[in-house]
DNA sequence: CGTTTGTTTGTAACCGGTTTCATGATATCG
DNA sequence: CGATATCATGAAACCGGTTACAAACAAACG
């Protein structure tokens, strides 16, 4: 780093110096919508051109009264669910000429309300909650308050569900997610169906756990209190869900994972236990992430088309930022993806049963 | 959406008028940075507090000449490296009071250009590229000549090597990480070893190859150009590139994934191969994502201590940012990983051979 | 040719902060 | 007690754009 010589940064000024005009008239060729004579719009933007300017986009942001961007706070953007959200977002977003800020707040509250301050400083235009506390059935009071204190000022999108604020919602349809998975666990002929990983206070587990209640009983199945094992939404949770669900001497035939990284830790439970997927258990997930192409077996699960998905919550935010009306609710549909990890429940139609049927490729068997 | 009317935003003057005291009084007690008589800074904060007031960042980036903010350019959030590396980034940045906007370039160059120009406008203190076209070897002279345009103006980080232009750099040691992977093989009986999945026009690629065809001379071992395939960094490439290697007569015992995304196409190739991981081939990868946590058999991969990674590139950006003068170049060190996905060469010391040997607890065999 | 309409352009105010400068009030010191 | 240093504060300029307003000018019309 020889030269840390940095240029100074020039102006409009500048340039309605140079091409003997007014800065008004500098501006207007920048924003385009007044008439400048041809001649000096000419002479203006050549030397724009020449000396590489690019507006102050503070300055212009101060002026206006928007800045083209929007905050968004994710809970974790190392989770592909969330990575492919907010890329879609952020994709749709710049599309529409919007730039996006990005926070992760890990869950953390401190560090959502902080971020959410922090954007309402630097005047986004709206601002976007994917996942986090948002989420929360119960939601914390005070972060409620926060929240509704924010939509005084400024439009919030969030991807859960928060009573009682004015804020957007654009979020999957979770309950019919569950609805497809478990229509095709019983027509392959399961009835002793786990659901494992999640939290009963985050909305979107909620609404899949009633569903899932919902449907064993119109079916007439006895729903067992050992085969809902909640937790967390990651590889761990999944993997000792597991863990725990075959220790049970009645073990369920099939299992619904929270999501796709609590999949992957009960495939590897599964695994461990020397039985095989989906011979001796068929797992099914939610949000058909990329992890289910990757493992082995591949998973059967929902899609939710995130570019559609992204698009909805920039645009909504957008929308509402520019002062029009965008549906205050907004509901993605679900797509069922049947891959490999499901299978016939063991001892139904005319395969053969459990570990010696024949087995599909790619299929997994413990050691 | 009932009562779509915002509040009216508030500023110093409010605040100054309601206190009884000038503007300047209030923005004095906002930074701190200068005395007011005890009695008027407790008027001024509780009228702060009162309404809820936060100062407008665009006000104060014009005003002074730094944002605290960063621009980061990412080629591909979803790609759990780079998410790593980003997190960790933003949350160190975030320490050090500085936002991060983010843009997914998708490894476009246009949109590179497009998004650095964006950063400019919006006066990010610095600007960081993850990845992407920083890192391809034959640098695209028009890229190059514009990321030296910007350097004129705003520090630019880069994670890869960009020749000739006057950007801070921070990367993995690439070559050691190659080395270490190397010897963990050797120390195995492993000769026959692959490489496969990357760009060789990437630096980084082009190191860990060096290294490759470097160690194995060393050890007096013939490079076979079969044994190198090339090919992209996902999963498709990984698992194409090995199928390719097994349909050769000596097929290699062990191979090295670009990184764990490929690993886990090799992954799936070797198991519907019907060979068995490590038992008949070994895979070892870069990067310790999730992934090779995830998968089954956990992965032998090398680790970068992302939070440091991340913090070297905020620390660098931000020092270059406030006129200190970081370290042109940081090299981020690596550990080895050592888990399930690698084994003896088949037919060494004293294991049974082959598929035969017994397995891991985890370990994977096909159909 | 006077009037009306429409195009061009510059001046100046404004967006909401920070900071220099000048001034007045206090405190410190020989 | 007067001189000097320190504290406290407001007025005003500035950061870099946008835009309302007014004025200058040209073309079109009757």
């Amino acid at each position: 780093m020889d030269e840390l010589q940095r240029d100074r940064t020039i102006t409009i000024y500048d340039i309605a110096e140079e091409a003997g005009v007014s800065p008004a008239t500098v501006s207007r060729v920048l924003t385009g919508n007044a008439h400048v004579r041809r001649e000096k719009r000419e002479r203006v933007q050549e030397l724009i051109a020449k000396y590489n300017f690019v507006p102050n986009a503070l300055a212009k942001g101060l002026s206006n009264t928007t800045t083209k961007s929007l905050g968004i706070v994710a809970a974790d953007i190392r989770n592909p669910f969330y990575a492919a959200v907010f890329m879609a977002c952020e994709q749709a977003a710049e599309r529409l000429g919007y730039t996006v800020g990005l926070f992760n707040s890990l869950g953390k509250i401190e560090n959502e309300e902080e971020q959410i301050e922090r954007f309402r400083q630097q005047k986004a235009d709206a601002i976007i909650l994917l996942g986090g506390r948002v989420d929360d059935l119960v939601t914390h009071t005070a972060f409620a308050e926060h929240v509704r204190e924010i939509c005084r000022s400024t439009p919030v999108v969030v991807t859960g569900k928060l009573d009682r604020t004015p804020c957007y919602n654009v979020r999957i349809d979770a309950s019919n997610a569950m609805r497809q998975l478990m229509e095709h666990l019983f027509e392959l002929g399961h009835e002793r169906i786990a659901l494992v990983g999640g939290r009963l206070d985050v909305t979107s587990t909620y609404e899949k756990y009633q569903t899932y209640s919902s449907m064993l009983h119109a079916r007439g199945i006895r729903e067992s209190g050992d085969y809902v094992v909640n937790g967390g939404y990651d590889y761990q949770s999944g993997y000792e869900g597991m863990n725990r669900l075959l220790k049970l001497k009645a073990r369920p035939t099939a299992v619904v994972a929270i999501n796709d990284f609590a999949a992957t830790g009960i495939l590897r439970s599964v695994v461990e236990h020397g039985l095989s997927i989906p011979g001796d258990i068929s797992v099914v997930s939610f949000d058909n992430t990329y992890l289910s192409e990757l493992s082995i077996p591949k998973l059967t699960t929902t899609d939710y088309d995130y570019d559609y998905f992204g698009r909805m919550i920039a645009e909504t935010a957008i929308a509402a930022a520019e002062g029009r009306d965008p549906a205050p609710e907004t509901r993605i549909e679900t797509t069922l993806i049947v891959r490999e990890s499901s299978g016939p429940a063991p001892g139904t139609g005319g395969h053969p049963s459990g570990t010696a049927r024949k087995q599909k490729r790619g299929a997994i068997t413990g050691a």
